[in-house]
RNA sequence: GGCGGUGUAGCUCAGAUGGUUAGAGCAUACGGCUCAUAUCCGUAGUGUCCGGGGUUCAAUUCCCUGCACCGCCA
């Protein structure tokens, strides 16, 4: 028998999760479905990843123990899933007793194996921070919280010998191309590596964080991120001696997004090989999801957030669109209107409908019953077509284009329809004597379908399963990848239901017409004499420059009549040198504040449209200085 | 500042180890059907393939360079 394991990261329990969770797990699942209909043992871990400083600074802020904590956000995450319809098999926690174990016992061994030495780090330590800072980040050589100078500390901690394997793993990389895929992230470890690799700091010593698996060689430090979050992946399975180990170990993908990419694609390795524990199988990368806001509609004011809209327009419809929108490995774009137009286009009007009319014409045909079929030349493409399928799809989940397998089905789907009005069973049905060809044209039709539904159950499992019940299927667990192999799987005589619509198209009002031209995030009504109290001024920039490590801030000096300073937010749609001379308003009396150590004594004013911001200015020579009101 | 990625039709993207007319879906226009969720099927367009330079008989594809956007790291 064939086995698969796959994973996805372990979400770290500081935030909620949003559509980045979302996603890899929705792969994460369609990937475990489709394997298990193809006849696969598979195996599919998530879970939280909840040591760590950030952890017990959350838990202190919410006024509950870290344990408390961990326990009530795990659980959010925990309960997310079954609503995305996530299939999991298991869910690790790093709070685990066994993970725990685990984790010391590996400690342990590549300790023993000497990969791990006690040294000495020394940096810029904030003590109001507890935690030392990398010198380009401080602001001015001072710590960017607290604003005092950071002083020079030594700390000891131990070390994990990464160095020792940067040459095996160059290696090891070179003669597996399919260990980190798709090939620009492989391409951009190896560039990585071309650089001498530095030992990975492990552990903290107690007196800074508690929060964390005691080391098992030294009771005064904890270990630190990496050996407690990695090592998740190999207690989910029960690890050492569960013969899941033995089953699933050597078939273990990894699925994560390119933010985590060196972790996994460089410690994962050498810790393991450090311990002396095969690699893993696969490491599959994908990319962001970047929201639109400008294409997201607002109600109350507030941007929608992608994993609400799963509530708006259902989750089949949601899964679908993540998993047909993104190519695997890049970056794709969420937005409500792209999303509703796949709803419209894709699902309601190729298949829904295509499931609408077949139904509805073999209920009204052919008594509501699958019929009986007789072999015709003209459904040779048809039946071709089909046979070549699976094989089709099969390739792509091969190499992770989940979207071009979506491709491949929807392509029969639209086969389908043009055979529909090829035969025009309709007409068909006006002579009798032609029933037994109506009959099988019908019977095709149907079988098409059965085919699709199968094929479309891992990504949207309820309206696939749906489709099946319909044509009379009862034991959909039976139905596998091996019952579409041959054409006229579909039992004759099997009771049909119509059904109601499976995908109504949705309306999607555009943000840009609000209805009835009204506003809907309006702030509070204020009294003239709040509104008085701004003191905004013209202003003339003399000076403009951008801040060192900000894409976004600039540096203006203005003349108001005075000279000053600001800090302005507008680096990435103005550049300084086309700023210089342009008279702007500024609200003067607005309280100094800091950024990126740069203190600003006012504020200007601009039309904010998230990706391009507009000053506002004006269209005549208003002289320097004067007052707006 | 370093490294990497991206830039192709109105939109989202595919693609060619360099070779005559560069593709798909959506959107648009027109036509056909009526079983169906005003759905389906067919036809039709549109592109300095980011700019500049180089190699070549030939570059959008290879090389160099510039610009824009996006990541990661410092």
């Amino acid at each position: 028998m064939k086995n698969f394991y796959v994973t996805t990261p372990i979400y770290y329990v500081n935030a909620s999760p949003h559509i980045g969770h979302a996603y890899t797990t929705i792969v994460a699942d369609v990937m475990t479905r489709f394997h298990r209909m193809a006849g696969y043992r598979s195996y599919f871990l998530t879970g939280t990843d909840e040591h760590g400083d950030k952890v017990a600074e959350a838990a202190g802020q919410a006024g509950e123990t870290p344990q408390d904590y961990v326990d009530r956000i795990s659980g959010q995450f925990r309960a997310l899933w079954p609503k995305l319809a996530i299939t999991n098999d298991y869910f690790v926690r790093t709070t685990d007793k066994d993970h725990v174990e685990v984790v010391r016992s590996i400690l342990q061994k590549v300790y023993d194996a000497g990969d791990i030495y006690f040294g000495e780090y020394e940096g810029y330590y904030c003590v109001g921070c507890e935690r030392f800072y990398r010198e380009s980040e401080l602001v001015n050589g001072m710590c960017p919280d607290h604003h005092t100078v950071p002083e020079t500390r030594k700390e000891s901690n131990y070390f994990f010998r990464m160095s020792k394997y940067q040459e095996w793993l160059i290696g090891y990389i070179k003669d597996n191309p399919d260990f980190i895929r798709p090939e620009r992230y492989r391409n951009e470890v190896l560039a990585f590596l071309r650089e001498p690799l530095e030992d990975l700091c492990i552990s903290r010593p107690k007196t800074r964080l508690t929060w964390g698996i005691t080391l098992p060689f030294d009771e005064d430090y904890v270990t630190y991120v990496w050996f407690d979050a990695l090592i998740n992946y190999l207690t989910g399975i029960g690890y050492p001696d569960s013969e899941k180990v033995k089953t699933f170990w050597p078939v273990s993908q990894h699925l994560i997004a390119k933010d985590i990419l060196k972790p996994h694609g460089i410690y994962w390795p050498t810790m393991l090989k450090g311990a002396g524990i095969e690699p893993y199988q696969h490491l599959n990368v994908h990319g962001y999801w970047n929201i639109d806001r400008n294409k997201m509609s607002k109600s109350r004011g507030t941007v929608v957030k992608p994993l609400d809209l799963k509530d708006k327009y259902g989750l089949d419809a949601f899964r679908y669109f993540l998993m047909r929108d993104m190519v695997f490995g890049l970056d794709s774009n969420f937005s409500e209107d792209a999303f509703v137009q796949r709803i419209n286009s894709d699902l309601a009007n190729d298949l829904g409908n295509l499931v609408s009319r077949s139904l509805s014409m073999a209920v009204k045909y052919c008594n509501s019953q699958v019929p009986e079929a007789v072999g015709h030349p003209d459904d040779a493409p048809l039946i071709e077509r089909a046979t070549k399928l699976l094989p089709e799809v099969e390739n792509s989940f091969q190499s992770l284009m989940f979207h071009k397998a979506l491709i491949s089905i929807w392509d029969f789907i639209n086969l389908t329809n043009r055979y529909i009005v090829e035969q025009e069973p309709w007409v068909l049905a006006k002579n009798p004597s032609s029933k037994a060809r109506l009959d099988t044209v019908i019977y095709n039709i149907l079988e098409a379908l059965r085919i699709i539904a199968i094929l479309l159950f891992p990504f949207i499992p309820d309206s696939a399963g749906d489709i099946l019940t319909r044509l009379g299927i009862e034991d959909i667990e039976s139905q596998n990848f091996d019952s579409i192999c041959t054409w006229g799987g579909l039992s004759e005589g099997n009771g049909l239901t119509r059904g109601k619509s499976l995908f109504p198209r949705v309306e999607y009002e555009k943000p840009e017409n609000t209805p009835e031209g009204k506003l809907t995030d309006i702030k509070e009504e204020i009294p003239f004499k709040d509104f008085e109290k701004i003191d905004m001024r013209v202003a003339r920039v003399v000076e403009a420059e951008r801040i060192r490590n900000s894409d976004k801030l600039l540096k203006l000096k203005i003349d108001v009549g005075e000279e000053r300073t600001i800090v302005a937010g507008i680096g990435k749609s103005y550049r300084p040198e086309d700023l210089v001379g342009k008279k702007i308003t500024v609200i003067l009396n607005l309280k100094p504040a800091k950024l990126m150590g740069v203190e600003s004594h006012g504020m200007l004013l601009a039309a904010d449209a998230g990706d391009k911001i507009s000053l506002a200015s004006f269209d005549d020579d208003a002289a320097v200085g004067t007052k707006l009101s």
